[in-house]
DNA sequence: ACCATTCTGGAATGCTCGTTCCTATATGCC
DNA sequence: GGCATATAGGAACGAGCATTCCAGAATGGT
């Protein structure tokens, strides 16, 4: 090899993500891409492959770096409620700043699943993974005698996923950070 | 007035609202709705206007309708945990059957509302409507001791309209009707 | 029977889009 | 210095799209 990459390719693919995430798939052209990546025409195809690459790879990036973020956010040994508490207002304080462009994983959910069965088990296979994770620590939890022999914790996961996806929606057209928060502190008293 | 309409106007409003919700506006070409309707472009075009106008009454119809329908079934004066369960129940028979589209409102804040200051309207005037009626709900049954003073019915409302908003998600992308029956009992511990 | 209205569908317009091809230019390793 | 690779962007292609125009046929009230 002779010439080296003048952009990041990581970088520029954050970028690309942003842009989906914020006008989601069918309404980010290509042109949009190129200019607002400063990358050429060429170089994207050359580097990711076609429109729908892009976006998949931009997807599963997200996807990584999301369950990485849950993983070592589910590390912490505090009390199960200070950790989620935090877990979600640092979602709600990250995810959904003022003009939230929501979750591009909700946004795909919405968009593109019923037309495109690779997002459909990226779906599936994240959430099932989500779900695995809140689980577990509930599980621990639970042994800990934080939280009810009675609960099923499998179900409280699932219900906190749920949680999340409303409130990735409500971040993207309602706003307003505040009412999210107490949501999800409402949402906290299903351990009790 | 000579010739008389040969297909009836809200009938087939009904049906490009499932097309709209299955597929999302942008994935709905008018061909499309051509084909599905049975009603040729021109008459199209000369009943409802243009693809967005035909897209924004069938939402707005579709709003009303599922207004009436929640305004109906909180008049019940059942106890209010039993009441919300049927509710809860009600709208994942109906709107969450097997390959569901999920809700029209939901799917327009996630793929239009960024776009769109039209739909970004209606989709905050709905949830401050639904959230309304949840909360006069609710005031009513904290009123008769069925929920504690402590409670504030502006939040629990706002909490609920959150968690249908996910549980339209859910049942677009995953499925799965008993997981969100589920979600949706857990949810009104909330109340306790 | 007349006429306003409706239905139907072909044709055309004009736009946007994703994608490919191609050429010119720059860059760095051997 | 040369060669492989990267960038840049013009040009073109072919497809799909929303929308309008139009002409022929049907229909029903007066």
């Amino acid at each position: 090899m002779s010439r080296v990459k003048e952009f990041d390719e990581t970088e520029v693919l954050d970028q690309a993500l942003e842009l989906f995430r914020a006008r989601g798939f069918k309404h980010t052209s290509f042109a949009d891409l190129v200019e607002a990546l400063g990358v050429s025409r060429q170089s994207l195809y050359d580097t990711y492959g076609d429109k729908q690459a892009l976006y998949q790879t931009a997807l599963k990036r997200y996807l990584d770096r999301g369950l990485e973020m849950m993983r070592r956010k589910l590390e912490d040994t505090a009390p199960i409620r200070e950790l989620l508490t935090d877990l979600f207002d640092g979602m709600i304080a990250g995810q959904c700043a003022n003009g939230s462009p929501g979750c591009l994983m909700v946004n795909s959910m919405v968009e593109l699943s019923p037309h495109d069965a690779d997002i459909r088990a990226l779906a599936q296979t994240h959430a099932r993974e989500i779900e695995g994770l809140f689980a577990s620590r509930l599980s621990a939890a639970q042994r800990h005698g934080e939280i009810a022999k009675s609960k099923d914790p499998v179900a409280l996961a699932r219900y906190f996923y749920h949680t999340i996806l409303g409130l990735a929606v409500a971040s993207r057209a309602l706003g307003a950070k505040e009412n999210l928060r107490q949501t999800a502190r409402l949402s906290l008293q299903v351990l009790d």
